[in-house]
DNA sequence: TAGGCCATCTGGTCCT
DNA sequence: AGGACCAGATGGCCTA
């Protein structure tokens, strides 16, 4: 319950600072600390004594002056004496002084992970699955980050345009199941987006004159997706006959697809970046909903050409500004972010070599 | 209900 | 000295 308020990062500080409830929870995780020392006068608390600043020990000389040293006292009871530094009492002010020191610090804790989550955010939105309503988990973020990096670096590594299959599957690999079906749904999407709309519409740069994505063999393989569905548009596909429709069964472990060694999948070949509906909607003038919904699942990478800005003023992901309560994250929406978007040199790599 | 995920608190350690 | 970072502990929420 209590969580859940503290959840909101704009709320926190002054509800913190201002309501007696959130004291009170400081409170109780003060007083279960507390208890565990009174439990046992041990190591754990004498440590934390003498892990003091000099400063307080500075500070608190006024308070020996009025209390310290009891020594009867110190030795609880049959215990022998404890060497090192004595340990002092703790005095309503010291109390005082360490409640604010912690409160300060969870509050700094609680802001440094929410930029921690802000980056995650940015993460998800730049590896080949997004989706504001069923975000991946940290973890899986992370490891569908490292296997898009993975495929890109091979990608330029190579120079030769991606297996789709072996795309995916690399971008998969290491998640778990939900996480690759979540993936592999995305992926379908942005190709039947792409194939029902974007070449229709767009005789730019994208459309099939430039880049042969319509005679792609896996557009629509068959996934978990419930987006893909029988008869929809890139379903009637002539290429549909080809029997690719189990494109993913490799993956998922399912029937296995001896066509995919064959030598007629290697031929036209997209860049990931179509493959994953990177022809991003959103440019294209359209408001409707199933482009936005394009747009979300994409990669927000197609918006390529252009002057490339330079200076720091264009890190969009720069200085998390936790300090001014600004985060970076917070600056732009992303739909205008990404247009600001400096881009990794690799960006422009791919696309020049997709575009030649 | 168990397990996964997450937010938060906390104390210790390191760094500037 | 103070802040950043880290990992452990704890408890809430959600889902299969």
């Amino acid at each position: 319950m209590l969580t859940r308020l503290f959840s909101d990062p704009s709320l926190l500080p002054d509800v913190q600072k201002y309501s007696g409830w959130a004291d009170s929870e400081d409170e109780d995780s003060k007083i279960k600390h507390e208890d565990h020392d009174t439990q046992d006068d041990t190591a754990d608390s004498e440590l934390r004594e003498d892990s003091r600043t000099q400063s307080e020990h500075n500070e608190d000389d006024e308070d020996d002056e009025l209390d310290e040293e009891d020594d009867g006292e110190d030795t609880e009871g049959d215990r022998p004496k404890k060497r090192g530094p004595k340990k002092r009492k703790m005095t309503p002010a010291r109390v005082e002084r360490s409640k604010v020191r912690r409160v300060k610090a969870n509050t700094r804790e609680r802001t440094r992970m929410h930029d921690l989550n802000s980056a995650l955010d940015n993460l998800r939105k730049v590896v080949p699955c997004y989706s504001k309503t069923q975000k991946l988990s940290k973890i899986e973020t992370l490891r569908l980050a490292k296997n898009y990096i993975w495929a890109l670096s091979e990608i330029l590594r190579s120079g030769k345009r991606p297996d789709l299959v072996a795309y995916v599957q690399t971008l998969c690999k290491g998640l778990s199941q939900p996480t690759t079906n979540l993936v592999a749904g995305c992926l379908q999407l942005n190709s039947r987006n792409f194939l029902t709309e974007q070449q229709c519409q767009d005789g730019g740069r994208y459309g099939s004159g430039s880049f042969p994505m319509h005679s792609y063999p896996y557009q629509c393989a068959r996934l978990t997706s419930p987006h893909c569905q029988p008869g929809s548009g890139s379903n009637s596909h002539p290429l549909r006959t080809h029997g690719y429709s189990s494109t993913y069964d490799s993956m998922y472990g399912g029937s296995g697809s001896p066509e995919y060694d064959s030598p007629e999948y290697e031929g036209p070949i997209s860049p990931p970046l179509c493959v994953n509906g990177n022809f991003s909607l959103k440019h294209q003038g359209s408001a409707s909903p199933e482009n936005e919904k394009g747009y979300h699942y994409s990669m927000h990478y197609s918006g390529l050409p252009g002057p490339r800005p330079t200076g720091p003023s264009n890190l969009v992901f720069g200085s998390s500004g936790a300090r001014s309560g600004i985060h970076s994250e917070n600056v732009l929406p992303y739909h205008d972010m990404h247009l600001h978007h400096e881009r990794a040199p690799v960006y422009d790599e791919l696309n020049a070599f997709f575009h030649n």
